[in-house]
DNA sequence: AAGAATTATGAAAACGTTTGCAATACTATT
DNA sequence: AATAGTATTGCAAACGTTTTCATAATTCTT
């Protein structure tokens, strides 16, 4: 049955079985209206019989798009991201583009790296996480005419083009949060914020909003856990086993809430009654914990959706109008939190 | 200071620069030894000076590979292929292949879609999760001649090389630890096995190893659940309230045991004392949780990467062995089970 | 110091498409 | 029936590279 072509079946092949020139089984992909029915039915036969699969590195040297998005990000393996990338790769695959996708783990100049290896595979655009960059990248892209955008956080001030929500803003509803249940001894736990402007807005925001209310966060009272429950875990019950500990904890993400969790779990500790923990995020799962986690929800999916679909938007129309997108944040009080003692 | 070059830069736009040929210039990045160290020198500093960024497209047209490696998961948001896909990224940029990165939500019709338009990308090969694919996928690599490859699932019989465990053996080490606990009393949360290989085969396995020794589950102990925390929870929730509830649940994967632990938490049952629990998968957390969750490890980053080397491997070396690797399953008892009463 | 061997460079063809232009074959108008 | 117009098709150049072959510039032999 497979009609095993020797060598590669191209266009050129298709003209021969078809008995039309190339051109005219070019034009039946590109312009079908310009070729006559007959023809054309003649072309698709050959096309199926030989199973002829279209060249985009072809096409592309002709000024024609290559039909890809590049998207790099910190890490794939990661809750939040990873619900981040599905909506992005649906909505882009909605619009009949491709997904190449890359990460860097946290590393700005490996980011440099992924970026340049994207653009030599010539994205039609490529969208990053976060609006921190190196001067490198923002060089490049600037040279190269890519378009860009950036995903995850929002800001008026931002260069790129960005749908994200505003981390500054997250941080301090978590703070205000505890504030008003009464709480004044809050521990932190928070990941490394260097090449992380997400958790950096978030840390100096909630403390900002500490301190407006007179609550100062003693060294000690913070602590820092990269992106991962047991280390998280680890952490909570350091912070936990000090002589007086604090009331509450604010989480930097809910992975890390959710290690807290448990931590205070292993220490024997109630939650809410004994110590409050409050993440940011939402991440799927975080609802069904028990007690279920309150957190400030940060809408992932629609970020990636949005960004998708404006982001392929902004790339096929000619007259390209910047955008800036702030999706809303909300307060999800579940069970793991309540007033201070 | 950015040259802002009106035109694209080219290969020949280099030259010029240089004050050499074309060919030298593409010399200089293939064979660098053919190419005198001075006028090397002169090429890079051009190469610098306009930010001259390869067209791998255009190199692709020489029979070149397109440094592009496919990979079709049914889902990005799920914990498990998120953990798999970091692993094979990473492992193919080793070896300077970009990921193309394609999801089809379980659906083997749009699985063939997304393996043609990667194909359109002349990716240099296509990786694919699971050993069961529908006909049209299958006629399309031998066509195509396409290096191609699953992930996930091992079998001797497979026609694919692939790298995987042996999810077979899994789910009859899931329902072995449960009856050497002396367990008889099984109920069984499943997600749909249609188009899901992985979970059909853990599912029949299971139902065999139990049936051998007697053991027979009923209809009502069988639970189906889709890939998420909440709606596990609620068939956990669904087989607990029935007049006698099982002693153990056996689930298809993690995420679904630990809504299932939710759900026994919800109903004030305390695990394990009251009811046993065991997963399948071990993924990031469940050792976590407390308490740690019995599962029947899988090494998803093994797999990811194992595969990644194997797949550049195979697609690099001119004379391609097949190769079938069986990645070893372990099991992991942590808190979730204990004896039956 | 002349010829041979080696090294470095350039010219041009090739890769699989798209597209502007020209040519041909129709159809409609008078 | 001749003309003008339109619909369809083909020819050939172009896209940005790589590579073969040929040529020019060195270096080595003797």
């Amino acid at each position: 049955m497979a009609p095993k072509q020797k060598g590669n079946v191209d266009i050129v092949a298709v003209a021969k079985a078809a008995k039309v020139s190339p051109s005219t089984v070019s034009r039946t992909f590109n312009h079908p209206d310009l070729v006559s029915p007959a023809t054309r039915k003649k072309i698709n036969r050959a096309v199926q019989k030989l199973g002829y699969v279209r060249n985009r590195a072809a096409q592309m040297m002709h000024g024609k798009r290559s039909g890809t998005i590049g998207l790099v990000v910190p890490t794939i393996n990661h809750a939040i991201f990873a619900e981040v990338i599905q909506a992005f790769s649906d909505a882009i695959d909605q619009a009949g583009f491709t997904l190449l996708l890359a990460s860097h783990g946290y590393d700005l100049d490996r980011e440099y790296e992924m970026v340049r290896k994207l653009m030599e595979h010539r994205v039609d655009g490529v969208a990053l996480i976060g609006l921190e960059h190196s001067a490198a990248t923002s060089r490049l892209i600037a040279q190269q005419e890519t378009p860009a955008m950036a995903i995850w956080n929002y800001a008026e001030e931002s260069e790129l083009p960005c749908v994200g929500a505003d981390n500054r803003l997250a941080g301090r509803m978590a703070a205000e949060h505890l504030l008003e249940l009464g709480h004044r001894d809050i521990g932190l736990i928070f990941p490394d914020t260097r090449g992380n402007d997400r958790a950096q807005y978030r840390l100096t925001s909630a403390l900002e909003a500490l301190r407006k209310k007179g609550v100062f966060v003693p060294e000690h009272r913070m602590s820092e856990a990269p992106y991962s429950v047991a280390q998280a875990k680890q952490a909570a019950i350091r912070l936990f086993s000090e002589d007086a500990r604090p009331t509450a904890l604010l989480c930097g993400n809910d992975v890390i809430a959710q290690g807290a969790l448990y931590g205070a779990q292993k220490c024997g500790l109630r939650v809410p009654e004994d110590v409050s923990i409050i993440g940011i995020g939402d991440f799927k799962g975080s609802a069904d914990i028990e007690p279920g986690l309150t957190t400030i929800r940060i809408p992932a999916e629609t970020i990636g959706s949005l960004a998708g679909q404006r982001f392929t938007g902004y790339i096929t129309s000619d007259m390209r109008e910047q955008f800036r997108l702030c999706c809303g944040l909300e307060r999800v009080v579940r069970g793991t939190t309540s007033p201070a003692a």
